[in-house]
DNA sequence: GTCCACAGCGCGGTTACCTCA
DNA sequence: ACTGAGGTAACCGCGCTGTGG
């Protein structure tokens, strides 16, 4: 027996991290291989909660040349969906009803979605309370919506897409990471393949006597016994003693 | 306690519109 | 003026969860 190939068989992979574990900040996980690409959106839970003052952010200043109006930004929009109403109360969803119908005559008349921009005060305000909180309660969201003059459902819409957005340029992110993970690996597989042949030729070059087998020869650092041929043989023999072998791969003090 | 229907919500995927080079 | 690419508002369908009967 000769050099353990099992022991220098090389591989690419990574460990997964525990999953009991809470996912660690955007930022760490920068720095720590990690297979997971769909935590994200758990890394906005930890985003420090704060009561948020519209007012502080939002005067009437800002908006107050928005020309995406209620009714203007209503009237964006013809088709109602009953799902849309869910987000309002029952008044609010016969204003929208009214708001629709009237869109159906405004403009060109066409039936065709329109695409609503939001003005720059707008978008500001929804990424200043996206850094908030990624999501948003009933309340908050309308809330929201009255200080952007939006209908709730906008305001929704306008943060589902946001963290879709953010979700997908972590995983860009991530992605990357890995790339870089996987040409290390790559290169340090490459670089031990190349070490593990040279050591099988100088083997082959040395004395029969001095071609002992590597396991025979490790010392366990817990007992400092070596694990020799012998101690093999005599556990060989009784059944109740253990063969002492260290693994140097798996746990050190494992077999202590 | 269990089952079921329903509402609410978030997400992934997609579409459609708008802007800009 | 035309066009293709990119950005994004809006939609759809699905799954999950909480709630009330």
């Amino acid at each position: 027996m000769g050099i353990n190939d099992d022991l220098c068989v090389l591989g690419l992979g990574l460990t997964s991290s525990d999953k009991s574990a809470p996912p660690p900040p955007p930022l760490q996980r920068q720095h720590e291989p990690s297979l997971t690409l769909s935590l994200f959106g758990e890394t906005f839970d930890r985003i420090k909660k704060v009561d948020f003052d519209y007012n502080k952010v939002c005067s009437n200043d800002v908006l107050s040349t928005d020309p995406y109006g209620q009714d203007s930004a209503a009237s964006s929009l013809s088709n109602v969906s009953v799902k849309r109403e869910r987000d309002m109360g029952s008044e609010e969803a016969e204003t929208e009803r009214v708001s629709s119908r009237v869109s159906d005559e405004d403009d060109d008349g066409s039936n065709g979605r329109k695409k609503l921009r939001l003005t720059k005060a707008q978008s500001a305000l929804l990424e200043e309370s996206f850094k908030l909180h990624s999501t948003l309660n009933p309340k908050q969201k309308q809330d929201l919506a009255r200080e952007l003059k939006l209908r709730p459902r906008q305001v929704e819409v306008w943060f589902q897409n946001r963290r879709a957005r953010t979700k997908l340029k972590q995983t860009e992110v991530d992605c990357e990471f890995l790339k870089k993970c996987c040409e290390t690996l790559t290169d340090d597989n490459r670089r031990l393949q190349k070490e593990l042949q040279e050591l099988k030729a100088l083997k082959l070059a040395q004395p029969l006597y001095m071609q002992l087998p590597a396991a025979t020869l490790t010392m366990c650092p817990s007992c400092e016994r070596i694990g020799g041929s012998a101690a093999a043989e005599n556990a060989a023999k009784s059944p109740f003693a253990k063969p002492h072998f260290y693994n140097r791969f798996t746990n050190p003090s494992a077999a202590c």
